[in-house]
DNA sequence: CTGTTAGCGCTTTCAT
DNA sequence: ATGAAAGCGCTAACAG
């Protein structure tokens, strides 16, 4: 017989597999965006945990637009995947309530759950980063080398991290007995146009500002790229500080001072969670919270 | 009945489907390393094409190991995926051959086809960057600038691009009349430290070089920072340039330039392609060549 | 403990 | 035309 099986090099079908027995060793990894240089190494680690337990990964793009991302979340319910890895879900927390309840488990990345909004047993786990925290480890670094007027481009008003952020750079400044002045604050897409365009608005509406304090990496090399041609210094006249170090950050000029996320381990931390959620060895309900680090470098 | 489907919020297994029709609608995707830049564009651009024809991505990271490749490409056998993108194989022909036999189609994203070691009717279309042409129009731009001493950082033995782009290099300067000099090209991995090792060793080997050519961006990136920390001047002392345009080629000081490769357009291109082999719209067995651009920017 | 069979949820073929 | 049934390749529950 196994002689058989090697001579016609017999391959079990998964799927045929799939269907017996009502799971399929895959797991629905969705992201915003891919390209956007946050994701791939989250995916990475993702992939990595994923396959070294037997698992494979179904990638799905929203391309950052929230009814994309619910048609795959839909699409995802009848592919019978095992869990969800959903990364920077931009959906309310409503719709996700329902998404959600309609699959077996799920991670939620950078994300809270929507507690109010989901089945009480529905097996769900959280993984975040402290954003807050990182915020104000920046800015308590700014206000250290005696900067005060410190801007904030705070991302897509949307994302949950920009909005933890925005809670530390307050609770920063609040710390440092600084007053929070809303001119100084300004949204912005998370992606370097983003950047250069809310940087350049900001510098122009407020030239005296000593400091930028970044959503994310892009945004900062944005912020950078508008100071060099605007004549202006980093660190010299200006600081900036932005988040991530992708591995961009390192790699500029000047390099960027950056608050550290481990991209990496999200993803690892998330799909182990979840498979844990899947075996049933875990029960949902809880929320997994990274430190983040400064990074200093040239740029502040 | 509609009202039943709607109410009970049915929907159609599509793994049930699959075990009954033959077609899971689903594409493999197999990248060496999704964390490497060039990659997350190409697997943006499959996603959205596939995702336009209602196919979903299976994405497999091999961690540039062969082993691993081979793995995942029986793994995915298993999967009954209709399809495989599959880039930069790092298996040699033969075994290669054996793995395109055993799936229904296939692309092969910069590597061309092990014809001699396939069954004549497999449908099989190769995706490739004329690497020699890019790196030919490189070689022409240093010359035009008067460079003589033209160091390769050559990449990774067993990459075919980088033996194209060998190849390119050595035309490039024979079109100008000069001597291959051996010395002047070293082998290195194809990341940001392979680069910063090979760029010394052949800083100071030979400290006269003029120029380097650079397997990639990122290797052409740690040119540069060996380059700066030997205090040479970029492009004046020496000039760079590098391979793919990846996003990060337009952010470093000085700015690189670049042989542009169009990662996006590849990715998409490679599952368009695809699915003509899967519903049977074209027979297989070509390739399809697209050109890079010489992108100028400081570097050189 | 091994061998048989029903059934997973669909599509497709075949009768009605 | 619409409806019943067979079967995709496996697993799990059964009987021997």
């Amino acid at each position: 017989v196994l002689a058989a099986v090697d001579a016609l090099s017999y391959r079990p079908s998964s799927i045929a597999r799939g269907l017996a027995t009502n799971r399929t060793l895959t797991i629905g990894l969705v992201v915003p965006d891919i390209a956007n240089p946050f994701f791939p190494e989250i995916a990475k680690g993702a992939e990595e945990a994923a396959r070294a337990a037997g698992y494979s990964l179904l990638l799905c793009n929203t391309t950052e637009d929230p009814e994309r991302e619910a048609q795959i979340l839909a699409n995802l319910e009848e592919k019978w995947v095992d869990g969800l890895v959903l990364c920077s879900s931009r959906l309310p927390d409503a719709v996700l309530g329902q998404f959600l309840a309609r699959h077996r488990a799920a991670i939620l990345v950078n994300r809270p759950l929507p507690v109010a909004e989901m089945p009480p047993d529905l097996p769900v786990v959280s993984v975040q980063v402290d954003d807050a925290l990182g915020a104000r480890l920046a800015v308590a670094h700014l206000v250290g080398q005696g900067r005060r007027r410190i801007a904030f481009l705070a991302g897509p008003p949307a994302s949950y991290s920009g909005r933890a952020r925005r809670d530390g750079y307050a609770a920063g400044l609040a710390a440092a007995g600084l007053a929070l002045d809303p001119g100084l604050s300004l949204p912005c897409a998370p992606v370097l146009a983003g950047g250069i365009e809310a940087a350049s608005r900001l510098l122009a509406a407020r030239p005296d500002l000593e400091a930028f304090l970044c959503f994310n990496d892009l945004v900062a090399v944005g912020a950078l790229q508008v100071l060099a041609s605007a004549g202006r210094q980093v660190p010299q006249d200006v600081a900036v500080i932005g988040a991530d170090d992708i591995s961009l950050a390192a790699l500029v000029t000047p390099a960027l001072t950056t608050v550290r996320v481990v991209q990496h381990e999200i993803g690892a931390r998330a799909v182990e969670a979840l498979l844990r959620l899947v075996h049933g060895d875990d029960t949902g309900r809880a929320t997994v919270m990274l430190r983040p680090e400064l990074v200093v470098r040239q740029s502040a």
